[in-house]
DNA sequence: GCCAACGTTGGC
DNA sequence: GCCAACGTTGGC
């Protein structure tokens, strides 16, 4: 299993609304690097953190499940979506979402200002400075970590 | 709201 | 294939 990192702006899509939902596809990524961890590597029961940026407080709100595998994104064929791409065709999809389930929100985020003060988390990706990946692959132990964070509040 | 860092585009 | 110009992300 592997596991995950996911931003989202939570006055776009937060984790109650995903708690809400239940489950919930995961599209508009726009960026190829992030496109190919959806389209290529992530699987059924891979473990997401779930991320709420440009927010306050900034930092993991929750954790969810990959459900299922990547799909073409059906956004970038719809002309009146901002994320409309004339240069894709449906014989060879350029975007692709996936369906993101809720597993937990946590009572408090796990803030980022935490993470970057401790030295176990220096080499995650998510704490380096200039990181706009918004699809980031996570460690174990971070991911383990984390979550004892939010159980030990 | 600012702006640094990063990704993409397109002229050459 | 380089790189300047531009657009976007996202922390602060």
């Amino acid at each position: 299993m592997k596991y995950w990192l996911m931003k989202t702006e939570p006055s776009c899509y937060s984790v109650d609304d995903l708690m809400r939902d239940g489950v919930s596809m995961w599209d508009d990524v726009r960026n190829y690097q992030a496109r190919n961890f959806i389209r290529d590597e992530m699987e059924n029961g891979d473990r997401v953190l779930f991320y709420h940026s440009n927010t306050k407080p900034i930092g993991i709100a929750g954790v969810a499940e990959i459900s299922g595998s990547a799909y073409s994104d059906p956004t970038q064929f719809d002309s009146s979506s901002y994320k409309f791409d004339d240069k894709s065709t449906k014989s060879s999809p350029r975007w692709f979402a996936i369906d993101v389930k809720f597993i937990a929100r946590f009572s408090e985020p796990v803030t980022l200002t935490e993470l970057k003060r401790d030295p176990f988390f220096d080499d995650m990706l998510v704490t380096q400075k200039g990181m706009r990946l918004s699809v980031q692959p996570v460690a174990k132990k971070h991911f383990i970590r984390i979550v004892n964070l939010s159980n030990n509040r």
